[in-house]
RNA sequence: CGGGGUGUAGCGCAGUCCGGUUAGCGCGCCUGCUUUGGGAGCAGGAGGUCCCGAGUUCGAAUCUCGGCACCCCGACCA
């Protein structure tokens, strides 16, 4: 029997089992990448699909560049160097040679690459290198590339789609003319973002920009959308960088602009990653497996025959055929659950595990007062509707869940969101978890030191800003607007 | 990279302290029959380099030494 550890008892090992068990991704031989799963990926997919439409409804084209970066393209952008160099996976070698005892393979050492290659951690130089190239004039600007690639960062401890040395992502690089004009695409992103984890994800955020310390390595400003996960931990989950000419002057960059004057061109870079299933499984799922939004669900309806003999599962299947007809010219997906080696019992266990939204169970009793049983994952709730209109009244539903389950997830944040002017509070409230809304007074020195205290660490400076007079809690140095702190995966 | 823990069937574990028949148990898997409205029952069956290497011993899953891997907790990070 496949039962997952309550949240209540282990929050970290509910997660990881409910990954596993409910088929998104396994671990790999490989140390610290994850095999997903094609239950996983099909999430994957859906993120893709809305936000690649998306990314091209606001301008932008799809590209590929390579994985491997030479070295010296990392030494170029001093900040950007350090912030990648300690998780960097590096190809010393090209070729392989039968081992001198005759077991196995090694590195033949006569291969030896003049210059190391650099598995990407992300691609602003190999990116902006190239750019050089496709950039002499203000009329080549802006340009609005996008691309979907896999990244590697060699983390020390990693943890299924939340952090892993290898993951899949999304990166924009753009190049404009004008300050303004790369800020309004930062901003912009941030926004695309938003409204895809709100809408598409059900995931209430918070979007802002990052303190300084927070900032892309490399970046003048970076924008953020932090979500809060249930047990009081905030999720990074998706970030757009107003990059300034910092790579355009490590890469040499220049444009001859409206006026005939050589100028140095401004930059964006944007991405989110796997990472987003994590916080779909964390903001939704509960100790009976995933709750997934409709939106995002492979599979938003499941159909259960009950029946003791196979002449009462044909009827059955003849009973549904309306039903998922109708389903299907509403666009829903459905299965007919018709595995004669599982009981319905199973079944059920399995559907809400999977995070199903909505389940149809059909059987004689059914069959004779001509209605089905529809089940709400979300809820648990079951109730029985005539068989008639089944289609329509699902695709209400699927549309009630969604938004149902997005407002629940804002209950919680906003249970879990306070307004902090003391100290002491400020630690009672950081260790129950949640965000903590506090004054600031703007230092590099005064977070750090929270963080050391605390462990909690600024997530988000909101763009919806809570202007006011305060006072900083540790400092006592006079603040203008409130800023959100949290301890963060 | 520091502290702790664990490696025995696909998964979860017992056995290890105190060496000794043929290495067990639960789940899963296969076959058959009966079942099917919330993880079915019975019967039969398949499945093991006991993490790797060396040593001690008549004999090692068990003891000794060395290695490797993974997990958890910290520090670092999407």
């Amino acid at each position: 029997m496949a039962t997952i550890t309550k949240r209540s008892e282990d929050y970290s090992k509910w997660y990881q089992e409910l990954v596993i068990k409910a088929g998104l991704a396994e671990p790999s031989e490989v140390r610290g990448c994850m095999i997903i799963k094609p239950y996983g990926f099909a999430i994957w997919e859906k993120i893709q699909a809305y936000l690649d439409r998306r990314f091209k409804e606001t301008g932008h084209q799809n590209a590929y560049f390579p994985i491997f970066i030479p070295k010296s393209f990392f030494s170029k952008e001093a900040e950007h160097v350090e912030g990648f160099a300690k998780e960097a996976a590096v190809v010393t070698h090209y070729r392989l040679k039968n081992s001198p005892d005759g077991k196995g393979v090694i590195v033949d050492p006569e291969a030896k690459l003049e210059e190391e290659y650099i598995v990407r951690p992300t691609s602003e130089t190999i990116i902006w290198n190239t750019y050089r190239n496709w950039i002499q004039s203000y009329r080549d600007l802006p340009i609005l590339i996008n691309q979907w690639a896999n990244v590697v960062r060699w983390e020390m401890r990693t943890r299924l789609f939340l952090r892993t040395s290898e993951f899949l992502w999304q990166e924009g690089h753009t190049a404009h003319e004008t300050a303004d004009e790369a800020l309004a695409e930062a901003r912009q992103m941030l926004e695309v973002y938003r409204e895809f984890a709100e809408n598409l994800l059900a995931v209430p955020v918070i979007a802002g920009s990052k303190s300084p310390s927070e900032r892309f390595a490399g970046a003048i400003e970076t924008f953020t959308i932090e979500g809060l996960m249930q047990d009081g931990k905030a999720l990074q989950m998706g970030t757009s960088h107003f990059l300034g000419q910092n790579f355009a002057k490590a890469f040499d960059v220049k444009f001859l602009n409206r006026d005939g004057k050589q100028e140095y061109v401004w930059a964006t870079s944007w991405g989110v990653s796997t990472r987003l299933i994590g916080a779909l499984i964390m903001t939704h799922s509960d100790d009976n497996g995933l709750v997934l939004p409709p939106k995002i669900a492979p599979l938003q309806v499941v159909i259960v025959p009950i029946y003791k003999k196979t002449e009462q599962l044909e009827q059955i299947t003849e009973y549904v055929q309306p039903i998922i007809k109708g389903l299907r010219a509403k666009g829903i997906t459905v299965k007919f659950d018709n595995d004669n080696n599982k009981t319905p019992g199973w079944k059920f266990n399995e559907y809400e595990l999977k995070g199903v939204p909505v389940r149809i169970a059909v059987g004689p009793r059914d069959m004779k007062g001509r209605s089905v049983e529809i089940a709400r994952r979300d809820t648990l709730e079951k109730k029985t509707y005539p068989v008639d209109n089944v289609a329509e009244i699902v695709d209400n539903l699927l549309v009630q869940i969604q938004n149902d389950i997005f407002q629940r997830a804002l209950d919680y944040r906003q249970k879990h969101t306070y307004y902090v002017d003391s100290w002491e509070e400020f630690k009672q409230r950081i260790e129950e978890g949640g965000f903590v809304l506090a004054h600031w007074d703007g230092t590099d020195e005064t977070e750090a030191r929270i963080k050391e205290l605390t462990k909690a660490t600024i997530r988000v400076l909101p763009v919806e800003e809570i202007k006011e007079q305060g006072k900083d809690l540790l400092t006592g140095k006079l603040s203008e607007r409130r800023v959100v702190f949290a301890r963060a995966y």
